[in-house]
DNA sequence: ATGCCTTATTTCATAAGA
């Protein structure tokens, strides 16, 4: 099986290609995120007729969310428990069942600057998920919990991380999030399978940053013991990042046998 | 010190991303 996740950068701009690559990649359950648009424009035909069934979580051009699969999707659910006041109400979670996998595509808000309200907004939205997931026994059944978490987890995780030092993205608030996550019992594979520099997700669109490989890991696949034990690779897919008119994020491909 | 690039919509400008 496999199950990866992408920030797409807006599904309209690019949806011919997701989903071709998709099916030559043989993704299985494919969690997307900046999705930019509403349920009502998103490119549900061209993924039915690759066998995929989509379910979205989006409003406007801002965030969107979606699980795309070709091994069946039930137990939908959309957003943080209950009723949600703003902005804790944008599209940016979506969780659902696929072939016995509880699957959750995040889309961790971005935070803009330490001194920005938004900033704050991310570090009680890390607080939200963990309760979300604590809630929900995600370490209990199998669980992948993949998406854009808008954190480098460690200075190991960015190509330069002095010119980071007092940047969002690295603060040790934000880490601490991260950290709170895998202290659930949630185990991040990407890590696991790659343990050496250089290992980045993101790449500013800036000319020659990707080139460079002056990147981020700010992508994470968190999964619970029981898939991180029967996980036998995982692929950062810097093709697609290279292909023509790209997302400035790379795919992250999980194999696993269940 | 700042912009570089790309997306979208309120388009020849702005907000947001990371």
């Amino acid at each position: 099986m496999r199950i990866a996740s992408w920030n797409v950068n807006s599904i309209r701009a690019r949806v011919d290609y997701v989903v071709s690559w998709a099916s030559a990649s043989e993704i299985d359950v494919l969690l997307l995120q900046e999705t930019k648009c509403g349920d009502v424009d998103f490119p549900f035909d061209a993924f039915a007729a690759a066998g995929y069934t989509v379910a979205h979580h989006g409003l406007d051009h801002y965030n969107g969310v979606a699980i795309a699969s070709r091994v069946g999707i039930d137990r939908i659910h959309p957003g943080f428990t209950g009723p949600q006041r703003p902005p804790f109400d944008e599209p940016r979670l979506l969780a659902a069942e696929c072939a016995g996998v509880r699957v959750w595509s995040v889309y961790v808000p971005n935070g803009r600057s330490l001194d920005d309200p938004h900033y704050r907004y991310k570090l009680v939205w890390l607080e939200r998920l963990r309760a979300e997931l604590a809630a929900t026994d995600a370490t209990e059944r199998r669980t992948v919990v993949a998406g854009d978490f808008n954190v480098a987890p460690a200075d190991i995780d960015i190509y330069d991380p002095k010119r980071w030092r007092h940047k969002t993205h690295a603060s040790a608030e934000e880490r601490a999030g991260i950290g709170h996550l895998l202290d659930l019992g949630l185990r991040d594979v990407i890590r696991e399978h790659h343990p050496g520099p250089g290992v980045f997700t993101w790449w500013n669109y800036r000319p020659g940053q990707f080139e460079q490989n002056r990147g981020l890991r700010i992508d994470l696949a968190l999964c619970c013991p029981a898939i991180a034990d029967v996980i036998t690779g995982v692929h950062i897919d810097r093709a697609a990042r290279a292909h023509e008119r790209p997302s400035d994020h790379a795919p992250v491909v999980l194999e696993l046998t269940l």
